[in-house]
DNA sequence: TAGACGTGGGC
DNA sequence: TGCCCAAGTCT
């Protein structure tokens, strides 16, 4: 084990005079800062620095936020993924809103309450905007963690995190936000997972993998399981009116979000025609294809136009359908059509 | 507890 | 190119 103390000091002198300069750490609105740990969930902050400024710009204040129309919110956080996380900051923040008098709770109990909020967020906030001394655990502190203890267990497991996290506490400085982050900005910068810096890294004296010169065996790598494979034939349905049916999601997977009718390659066209209750053409060629990879699936999916002279609430005009909020797969379908002159459509 | 949940950067 | 992985949480 390492000395703590000194390790603190070190890593804590280290940020201080290497720290990025990032949008959010610019404030002190903890609201702003908990917007800024939602959107960095499992996205990089290279990816989150432009959706971060364009929300803080729309959306000013928690108010603001909690009032705002949900297609809103979701159009704007279009291709950040992992779309459940801006409904349930809405929905976290509208509790802050009524039982809080708008502001958000600076006490632990009461933030962990709420929606979105799990051990990460929690200590982020809790410690950046509050200075409360809760770690924030994320995967750059699993890996500099592993290494500097040399700790061979399972990182993903639940159990050892919430270790890491008890031992991160139990000596934990008065600067309890700055440490978080400067815990973190090393595992991005230095402490990296393919070709760390050791050598110039501020903590190697306390490294027990650099001594072993087992840096790269930590953290343990899991093999993953192989992505399940999904084919589809994707629908771009046009009426006389220069209007295309569009589905709302209603499924976990991009809930919320508006696609293309998108079926099993072997379903038939008189289900489809049943399912939505007009009449179809028959599909000629393919317009084009595409293949989506997600976390956990792949999507191959075939485009076809089809017609007719149906028209219901799901019909919306050509010309409307990029204020919709829609993932990025069938934004790439979308964009098959799109370049189509109308003339052929 | 393990699997679901998006997308893009970077090698 | 394909694969790993990124400031995790929910069920």
């Amino acid at each position: 084990m390492f000395k703590r103390p000194v390790f603190n000091n070190t890593l804590l002198n280290w940020y201080h005079a290497n720290k990025r300069e990032l949008p959010w750490r610019e404030t002190s609105d903890p609201f702003k800062i908990w917007l800024s740990e939602v959107m960095l969930q499992q996205t990089q902050v290279i990816t989150v620095i432009p959706y971060y400024e364009k929300f803080i710009t729309k959306y000013e204040s928690l108010d603001a936020l909690a009032e705002a129309d949900e297609q809103d919110l979701l159009k704007d956080w279009e291709g950040l993924g992992y779309y459940n996380r801006i409904r349930n900051f809405q929905h976290a923040v509208q509790e802050v809103q009524e039982k809080y008098d708008s502001k958000v709770p600076d006490c632990p109990e009461e933030f962990f309450k709420l929606k979105g909020v799990g051990p990460y967020i929690g200590g982020a906030v809790q410690s950046i905007a509050f200075n409360n001394a809760l770690a924030a655990v994320d995967g750059n502190v699993l890996r500099v963690m592993s290494r500097l203890n040399r700790d061979g267990r399972d990182m993903t497991k639940a159990s050892v995190q919430k270790d890491v996290k008890h031992f991160i506490e139990k000596d934990m400085p008065l600067e309890a936000g700055d440490f978080n982050q400067a815990l973190m900005e090393l595992g991005a910068t230095i402490c990296t997972p393919r070709t760390p810096k050791c050598v110039i890294c501020p903590v190697k004296d306390h490294c027990e993998a650099l001594k072993a010169n087992e840096v790269m065996q930590y953290p343990l790598k899991k093999k993953k399981k192989a992505k399940q494979e999904y084919y589809y034939n994707v629908y771009f349905i046009l009426n006389d009116k220069d209007e295309i049916l569009l589905i709302k999601q209603e499924d976990d997977l991009l809930k919320g979000m508006y696609e293309l009718p998108r079926f099993d390659v072997d379903t038939s066209l008189e289900s489809i025609e049943e399912k939505y209750n007009i009449h179809l053409s028959q599909p000629g060629a393919p317009v084009g294809s595409h293949k989506h990879v997600f976390t956990h699936k792949i999507w191959y999916m075939e485009g076809y136009i089809v017609y007719t002279v149906n028209d219901n609430e799901n019909f919306i005009p050509l010309k409307d359908v990029k204020k919709l909020p829609m993932s990025v797969a069938m934004q790439k379908m979308v964009n098959l059509i799109s370049t189509v002159p109308d003339s052929e459509l």
